[in-house]
DNA sequence: ATTCATAGTGTATAATATACACTACTATTC
DNA sequence: GAATAGTAGTGTATATTATACACTATGAAT
């Protein structure tokens, strides 16, 4: 039992949380307090422990930086680049979450509208861009499209949700259409309360979600 | 400029190399000489270095342990589990490679029909579990489909390798509509020569691939 | 009573995917 | 040189899926 003789570059794990509020598609950040990039804005991150397997530390990351638990969470890419941390070798294994808003968030990092991020640290701003076009290639064909919402919707809702993330909008028709003839979704029996409209038909995820 | 006080994990590249040859999708292994796994086979790999791109590293270990060079490649996922390693931890950024028939193998490594794998060492039958789910899914709507081929090929002779690739026959008169309505190949002018069967029109692709 | 915001609904058309069979040509074999 | 083997090349009908498009009804708020 003895270790490899090989240069040992720094691992970390950061994390591109994603929630929809206010009719913008947001992404979780904190801000730096140590060099390199005090100040700046960055991605929830941090270093992997030993024994801790990856998707361990993105939980643990996002927990302790950020405050958020129970999120979905899926590996995103890894992001190698040399001089990506101006001071040392860190190789960074990204993954994104995404947050639904029965967890109202209380923690120390703040949300921003991806179409209007700071300048950030790092290559923090190509890693969103690269959770980004993941998340929004793989809303339509595969769950996550869901996790986004609580537990019960409307198809109203849902359709609001779909387009804060594309940034462009679905016809309401064939929208629901889709929606209804893939089974992907089954009727609560309940109806939504409250608005200025009628109420309408509250549904459920018809499968869970893999992660 | 001081050192980053954490773990540091091994990090290496692991290397899935496809070809289809002999109307097999083959991957390239090499038998490894010392513990652990000693005689057993595994995917090409090793360590990342210092100030070396992962890409990089992908690049050089798949030139010094196979011999190969000049490969289509693309990350494929990171694969952190703490005992992936009996004796230490390694982190490994798997790629997947392809290489194109006109490069005729004749370097260490052995190819192996991925229906029929040996036992491999680490979790390696898993990363090919995951490269070749991958292959499949992009094949068709991507432009790895042609990374298989030499630069002037027939349409048969696609059809064939796609057939290899997916483990399942395709449509000859659906096939040759789809290929030529995407307009993802272009005429050359010349035909094939040989072979018990009429000459046939060589294509080549109509864009370059996008690594 | 009016306004506002959303719920809910159908049809026509276009585009795409699928299923399916035969003739023609070249090389090889006997 | 006749027969065989192996592939090239081609079209149509049908089903499925994607897209474009507009109005009435309901409940809450003013």
């Amino acid at each position: 039992m003895y270790k490899y003789e090989f240069p040992r570059p720094a691992v970390t794990v950061d994390l591109v949380a994603f929630s929809v509020d206010g009719g913008q598609l947001r992404v979780l950040l904190v801000r730096r307090s140590t060099a390199p990039f005090a100040g700046r804005w960055t991605l929830p991150g941090g270093f992997v422990h030993d024994n801790e397997p990856l998707e361990a530390s993105a939980t643990r990351v996002l927990s302790a930086k950020a405050e958020v638990s129970d999120v979905y969470l899926e590996q995103l890419y890894t992001f190698g680049d040399p001089k990506r941390d101006p001071r040392d070798r860190v190789i960074s294994v990204a993954y994104f979450a995404i947050l639904n808003p029965s967890q109202n968030y209380d923690g120390p990092g703040t949300w921003f509208d991806v179409t209007a991020l700071p300048e950030l640290g790092f290559d923090h701003t190509h890693i969103v861009d690269t959770a980004v076009q993941r998340l929004r290639a793989k809303l339509t064909y595969s769950d996550i499209g869901f996790v986004f919402m609580p537990a019960e919707f409307t198809l109203g809702e849902l359709q609001r949700n779909w387009e804060t993330i594309l940034g462009r909008p679905l016809d309401k028709r064939n929208f629901r259409k889709a929606i209804i003839s893939k089974k992907r979704v089954l009727e609560t029996g309940k109806k939504s309360v409250g608005g200025a409209h009628p109420p309408a038909k509250l549904y459920m995820l018809a499968h869970d979600v893999a992660s």
